[in-house]
DNA sequence: CCACGCGGCGACAACGTTGTCATAGTGCCG
DNA sequence: CGGCACTATGACAACGTTGTCGCCGCGTGG
């Protein structure tokens, strides 16, 4: 900026004017000012002037497991629109569902002073966040709410959707219903176990533990899962994925065969209803997730000191007739 | 942190020093300053170190179209990946094709003083990148070039891989092949369309304008597009999808004909194989387009003066049976 | 006993920017 | 013609951090 003021032959303050659009510059001088910035391609250094101002960094950051998860990556698009709307741009990082990763990502993104941090948690314990937050950061949970800490939440029905697509199945006339989720330690999947659950309960259907399986959704454990789950006498006509992983690699592992089970999916996908036959899923809007997580974070950031929030967004079954196989 | 100098009883300059791990701090004064940092949720500014040390932010920009398209969150994950390994972290800006919005985002991340810039480009003037990287920001384009200004540049095979679809279809009998691409705007479409027609023409096959079509893949135009050139006598026999759009809305809007032509998409994406029939496609690998660009990015950051450099990747045709059925 | 080196620490300046205040010039009114 | 308001500009400090340098006290060797 110096160089920008010699070159003009002016302070560095009255660039600094220039470049702001404060009034009070006489335009000759702001033309030479202009010129000179043009000439030196000088740009300003926005961490310096958010330094000196004390003001927000403009930036808020996203902590997810994967970026490149289909629902993680709608969630982020809806999270940058959102963020848009408000000046603000978004880091990104990915945990691979490793609370040790999210926590050095989180605790970068603080010390890079974002405006505020917006996690799909990992792990159980997110004390570490608790000094963030004190001193001033607002953390919006998304997708599953933080162990052990009080914090705005955003969520979806998840136990709902559960028992709903148990339902449906039910209304099919399926009695033997398999869950195929992810493992336990995720929030999601013990609640949509629990759904599964609850909806076998209120259907009146044994709920069989031997076809209850929860594990990490590789291609290699879901298709031993279908193994397990579908072959022999007394094995399910029905399954519910736990999610678009679980689904995914259970339809792959289910392509083989010749009977498939009904089925219905948590979390909607692309493709699903173009496939044979067209797949039904319990759907939700990512991007209202997103956006609302986002614009409760905003919220904060603004100064609401309102108590914690907890959203719960809904879900709704979209049935294709993936579902509506007969059970035998 | 004159807070926790204060209260740890030591100079400003001690309490640097212990953050940093310098040497030449007594273990106490350490402990001391240790503790008052824990007290005080004390972390230090990142902002104000980089600018007095005048070194990196540990930061790059990424521009893309669309974060949540899958082929650019799988780039988005690669450069991720790679950035990780340089510990690095990703600010992330969707387009949305608009080359306004691109130069927005572009500058701005300049602005933050990123270590580099990685440009899925959306028009074709980059004139304005060209201070910045005169002033020292090293810039990578990746799958498509740069309008008018020449930097590394990573791309794909675009014209061999649409050539080769030509190739495969011809060898199935067919003589009657349409291309259905994105706006003649995007490079990749265009190049794309070279290529089919550089493969009609090896394969002696005519290449009718009639039956070239290239819009942005809404799923209307694409609809649209599809009753063009599929009905009526002398209509296409098979199709090449120019890109991963394309061919999810064509899929969609050939569902409903009894007749499917035979179809090659551009992209691989996911469930292809589990369509009925399987999905054709000349597959590209997005991970190490993201990875070589980064990379190449990285190069620049530590200081290769080196000439630019193009990097064009490999294509392959995965044959899965929607290309195999025959012309009539 | 003095000089010297070294471990431990603090004062100060500087990174690039902007907020505050002061200053110089100009025009206008009484 | 003096005072005043107003425009245009600059000097300087400060944001939070770290590099440089210097100081103090202690131990050691000559």
């Amino acid at each position: 900026m110096s160089d920008v003021a010699r070159l003009a032959g002016v302070s560095i303050k009255t660039v600094s004017r220039v470049v702001n659009d404060e009034p009070a510059v006489h335009p000759d001088t702001a033309e030479r000012v202009v010129d000179a910035i043009e000439r030196l391609g000088f740009r300003r250094n926005l961490g310096a002037r958010n330094l000196r101002r004390g003001s927000s960094t403009g930036t808020l950051g996203l902590i997810v497991e994967d970026v490149g998860n289909p629902f993680f990556s709608e969630l982020n698009r809806a999270v940058e629109r959102t963020a848009a709307a408000f000046a603000r741009q978004v880091l990104t990082g990915s945990s691979d569902e490793d609370p040790e990763r999210e926590r050095e990502l989180a605790l970068e993104f603080c010390a890079r002073r974002v405006d505020g941090l917006l996690v799909v948690p990992a792990g159980e314990r997110h004390g570490y966040l608790v000094p963030e937050m004190r001193a001033g950061t607002p953390v919006v949970f998304v997708d599953r709410p933080a162990g052990d800490i009080v914090a705005d939440t955003v969520l979806v029905d998840n136990a709902g959707g559960a028992a709903e697509a148990v339902a449906h199945l039910t209304a099919c006339g399926h009695r033997r219903i398999a869950f195929l989720g992810d493992s336990q330690e995720i929030y999601t999947a013990r609640e949509r176990l629990r759904g599964f659950r609850e909806g076998c309960a209120r259907a009146g259907v044994r709920c069989e533990e031997r076809l209850v399986l929860m594990r990490p959704p590789t291609a290699h454990n879901v298709a031993d899962a279908a193994d397990r789950l579908f072959a022999g006498r007394g094995s399910a006509t029905a399954v519910v994925a736990g999610n678009n992983r679980v689904t995914v690699h259970l339809l792959r592992a289910l392509a083989l065969r010749e009977r498939r089970p009904a089925l219905v999916g948590f979390d909607d996908f692309e493709l699903a209803d173009l496939l044979d036959p067209p797949v039904s899923v319990v759907a939700h809007d990512v991007s209202a997730l997103g956006e609302t997580a986002a614009e409760l974070l905003f919220a904060r950031v603004q100064g609401d000191q309102s108590p914690p929030r907890k959203v719960v967004l809904p879900v709704r079954l979209v049935a294709r007739g993936s579902g509506e196989a007969g059970p035998a």
